[in-house]
DNA sequence: GCAGTATTTAGAATTGTTCTAAACTCCTTG
DNA sequence: CAAGGAGTTTAGAACAATTCTAAATACTGC
């Protein structure tokens, strides 16, 4: 077989969420090709630069729901701006300081030993590592 | 007897900043009890309560030159928000979702294996890990 | 004490993100 | 396949966190 071809009004339909031009284009931009990290600004500037111009509150709304169904995961690594992954398995990150890019590493192969219970009250719910470096 | 006294404005000197009264005034604020983890907002409000008015922009500025002067660590947990933490040693943290509780946990207990190598050209600056938890 | 530079300040400006209300579009039903 | 309603999109205003600006003030060395 040729390689799928995602269909991404399906996708979208399955995560709950009506596959409009919009979001279909962003969905586009973000799942076509290999895992990616993107802001809200440049997913913008990309989605124009196609024939499909989208409002910068549409990408939010969009980037803030793709999260909220699972097709994404936002990371918080530097102060004053989120990133999305597209890779919502597990994984963590190498952050590049001081020019804000972001890499994966699987975490298959790290083990952490030695973590103390959660607090009291309190259930875990996942485990971040940011290995940050300089150049 | 009294305890020890600490020295702000020698500390801050030591750190090559001038001890203002207002720095002197966050300084106490911040290292004199325990470990703390705090915000701008929320050590502005602190400081006003003192009889020490200070703008929010001198505690902006005070965080950020507490933090490059190494008295500090900023620690990036939520997006849009930043916490400065007290505790410059090596530990990790708790965040408790989705209040933005933040505790601290030493490091010496942890074991962290098969971390890949920094990519190309960039050298390891820090190991973050930070256990997010829910109620 | 005085000059001189660093610091503080109020308020404006900037940045990243969310909200609002009106216009539009997807989808179901007839 | 027209119509209607709920869900979306949009431009722009609003908001929140932070930084900047230029003028006033405070620390420090002499």
């Amino acid at each position: 077989m040729t390689g799928t071809s995602p269909d991404f009004p399906a996708r979208l339909r399955a995560a709950g969420l009506r596959p409009t031009r919009q979001r279909v284009a962003l969905a586009r931009l973000l799942f076509e090709g290999g895992h990616r990290h993107v802001t809200a600004e440049g997913l913008h500037v990309e989605v124009k630069a196609t024939r499909m111009p989208v409002s910068l509150a549409t990408v939010y709304n969009a980037l803030n729901q793709f999260r909220d169904a699972g097709l994404l995961r936002e990371v918080v690594v530097a102060p004053g701006r989120s990133y999305f992954d597209t890779n919502t398995g597990h994984h963590h990150h190498f952050f590049v300081e001081p020019d804000g890019e972001l890499h994966d590493f699987p975490s298959d192969k790290v083990t952490i030993a030695g973590l103390p219970a959660p607090p009291k009250g309190t259930r875990l719910a996942r485990v971040d590592v940011i290995v940050r470096v300089r150049r």
